[in-house]
RNA sequence: GCCGAUGUAGCUCAGAUGGUAGAGCGCGUCCUUGGUAAGGACGAGGUCACCGGUUCAAUCCCGGUCAUCGGCUCCA
């Protein structure tokens, strides 16, 4: 027999017999590793643990610790999940089942719904399975040879017939299970330690609408009892803090049916928070040199088909409505209005860069079943901007724009963000518009931007939009989640469409760069994101109510009034309640409430003329002067601290 | 838009083989004046999402509509 040499990732080299498996060298080296082991990196290509070895290899074996050797293990759970629902439906056929971000689906087209008793039954039958300790077994057949064998699973002889060679690999799992897979997997059930099952949903068959529609099982898995139950608990958490929920209870906003779907109303507690941080976001436009303007909500729909989105924008507008003898139209985007502006007037080089900001309220149809909360809703309003300038100003701007995309993520507490730089194909497909010169100038000048705040952005091939390229920044908020925030995003369509030029120093006239940038994006979105980061504990400088006074009887009340009145002429969001419960009742209902501090005004206090500060983190902080409790709370609210 | 689930008091939820409903919290009144997360009593409050159908009778069964939730598609 001949044998091999094994390069295993130390640089120490082993000899074994050829057809020797992963498992059995790991075996060698350690039982414990055996054990561990979950896949075989061979050569740089995971692969089974109980592939036999041919050739002499590079092998690394991974354990539970590599995170690559997770999503295999989810992908084997699913291939678990695909067994059990055959067992228990044996009509039932098989679509795909990838791992996922925390887990992994698997969809089937079955006629009958899959209801929640049934999810509980297959996760029952799964774990029968587990405990068989069946192998995953890889077997090699001929194409011609699997199509007959599959041909009562119609996806899978699809996907067999697009994505197979002429021989191709399945996994089996027990006498009756196979599976048309490309693997690697684990090597037996028994290795499958902690899942479970979490929701069925409607799928369509390769991500198609017009395709049939499938049941996707959704679960989630990992390596042990422990990290599915902190995964668990995270999820809570997120439903804790859902922006929905804690929307109702804090009053923050409402949606009414009579007023319909996707359309907000922002409560007066709500509306605090917003208008705070819409002044300060309008504040920062200043100062950073934007000019803030206004533009109407409805316009002719000429407008729109000058722009361009009557035709590729108007599956998502709501309809044109009849006015007079023209057709107007609610708007979608605030960029026509804001190029009607530059436009208004000639611009010569010495005025550019020319930056027009508003908070402009925007409409779109969303389809229904497609709203949520704040986060996806038919009416919204966009911190946006317009940029218009010279090529050689355009790297300048960029750098501020995502200067101030950073500065607005710190001064909310987010510390941990991503930014994606999204590239056209280089003009093969046809589907961007845009000089070649435009792109590049346009994508070496984000590129450069991003190294100059020493951003590590990460590239994405062909994601760009179809009007130019962009940098979409993504936040991470306090437990964990992303989402996508800021944007920049270049447009070569619109300044041409509406013949945008300045006069050069040549006095020749020239077109101007348009860059189209939203930091919040939308406002009722970010203001949803930040209730879901702070759950509900808005920052001070943000809190509806700053200060609530909490007199201990009603003979306190007329000190308590007066403090009141001091804290509100420091300019505080302060109140007081006079309601004659206990003092253990008024400070519940304020800790629910999330308001910042708790000034409790008993006999003690009148005397000293000094305010009992509760903290609704910290607790109970003693007494101290109203003067030196106000001189606090300012300093807070002034340096925007986003958690005090 | 599509698949599935859900819709009962302001909120969270019970409820009956079909005979027009109940709790807790909240709200109102009164009592209580209490020092860091729920004091007590009484009371008001519902066309059981909406529209049809079946039935002597529908909140319950059937059909449709709307909305919400979990997803898909799409997206700020």
């Amino acid at each position: 027999m001949s044998s091999i040499t094994v390069t295993l990732p130390d640089g120490s080299q082993q000899s074994h017999p050829a057809g020797i498996s992963p498992l059995a060298i790991a075996r060698s080296i350690s039982p414990r590793l055996a054990d561990d082991a979950v896949v075989a990196q061979v050569n740089g290509e995971l692969r089974d643990l109980t592939r036999p070895l041919t050739e002499n290899t590079e092998l690394r074996i991974l354990t539970s610790k590599d995170p690559q050797s997770l999503e295999v293990y989810r992908h084997s759970t699913a291939h678990l999940l695909a067994a059990a629902v055959l067992e228990l439906f044996p009509e039932t056929k098989l679509g795909i089942g990838p791992p996922i971000e925390n887990g992994f689906y698997y969809d089937f087209d079955r006629p009958e719904p899959f209801t929640p008793e049934d999810l509980e039954r297959i996760e029952k039958k799964m774990w029968e399975i587990q405990a068989r300790d069946l192998p995953y077994e890889r077997v090699w057949t001929k194409k011609d040879e699997g199509l007959s064998k599959y041909k009562d699973a119609w996806m899978k002889c699809e996907l067999i017939q697009e994505r197979a060679g002429d021989e191709f690999s399945e996994y089996t799992l027990g006498p009756q299970f196979i599976d048309f897979c490309r693997g690697p997997h684990v090597p037996s059930t028994k290795r499958i330690k902690a899942f479970k099952l979490l929701s069925v949903a409607g799928a369509y068959w390769k991500g198609d609408e017009k395709r049939k529609q499938l049941q996707r099982i959704y679960g989630t898995a990992w390596f042990s009892q422990k990290d599915l139950d902190g995964y668990l608990k995270m999820l809570e958490e997120a439903k804790k803090r859902d922006h929905r929920k804690l929307g109702q209870e804090l009053e923050l906003y409402m949606i009414d049916e009579l007023a319909g779907p996707g359309l907000i109303f922002f409560l007066p507690k709500g509306a605090t928070v917003r208008r705070v941080l819409e002044d300060w976001m309008r504040d920062a436009y200043v100062e950073r040199g934007y000019d803030l303007v206004f533009t109407p909500h409805v316009a002719r729909l000429d407008l729109w088909k000058t722009s361009g989105h009557a035709n590729f924008y108007g599956e998502n507008m709501f309809k044109p409505m009849e006015l007079d003898d023209a057709e107007y139209q609610l708007k979608p985007m605030n960029c026509p209005g804001h190029i009607l502006i530059y436009r208004s007037k000639p611009r010569s080089y010495r005025d550019l860069p020319v930056r027009l900001g508003e908070l402009g309220t925007v409409y779109r149809y969303e389809r229904s079943g497609t709203m949520h909360g704040l986060l996806r809703v038919r009416g919204f309003t966009q911190d946006d901007a317009h940029i218009f300038c010279t090529p050689e100003q355009i790297e300048n701007e960029v750098v501020s724009c995502l200067e101030f995309a950073r500065d607005v993520l710190h001064t909310f507490g987010f510390d941990k963000y991503e930014a994606e730089l999204s590239t056209w194909d280089g003009g093969v497909s046809g589907k961007y518009d845009g000089a070649p010169e435009l792109w590049a100038l346009a994508e070496k000048s984000l590129r450069q931007a991003t190294e100059r705040l020493g951003w590590n952005a990460r590239i994405m091939p062909d994601e760009a939009a179809f009007y130019g390229p962009k940098i979409d920044v993504k936040l991470v908020d306090a437990i964990g989640r992303k989402w996508q925030l800021s944007t920049v995003q270049f447009d070569f369509t619109l300044p041409r469409r509406f013949g945008l030029e300045f006069t050069g120093d040549d006095n020749r006239k020239h077109q101007p760069l348009m860059v189209h940038r939203a930091l919040f994006g939308s406002v009722e979105r970010f203001f949803g994101i930040l209730t879901e980061h702070y759950a509900g504990a808005f920052p001070v400088w943000l809190a509806p109510v700053q200060a609530t006074l909490l007199p201990i009887s009603d003979r306190h009340a007329p000190f308590a009034r007066q403090v009141l009145q001091e804290l509100k002429a420091a300019g505080l969001r302060a109140t007081i309640d006079e309601r004659s419960e206990k003092v253990n009742m008024k400070i519940r209902e304020a800790q629910l409430a999330k308001v910042p501090f708790m000034l409790v005004v008993g006999d003690k206090e009148v005397e000293s003329g000094s305010v009992s500060v509760r903290n609704r983190r910290h607790g109970d902080q003693g007494a101290q002067p109203v003067s030196q409790f106000i001189a606090g709370a300012m300093k807070l609210i002034t340096e925007r601290t986003p958690f005090e």
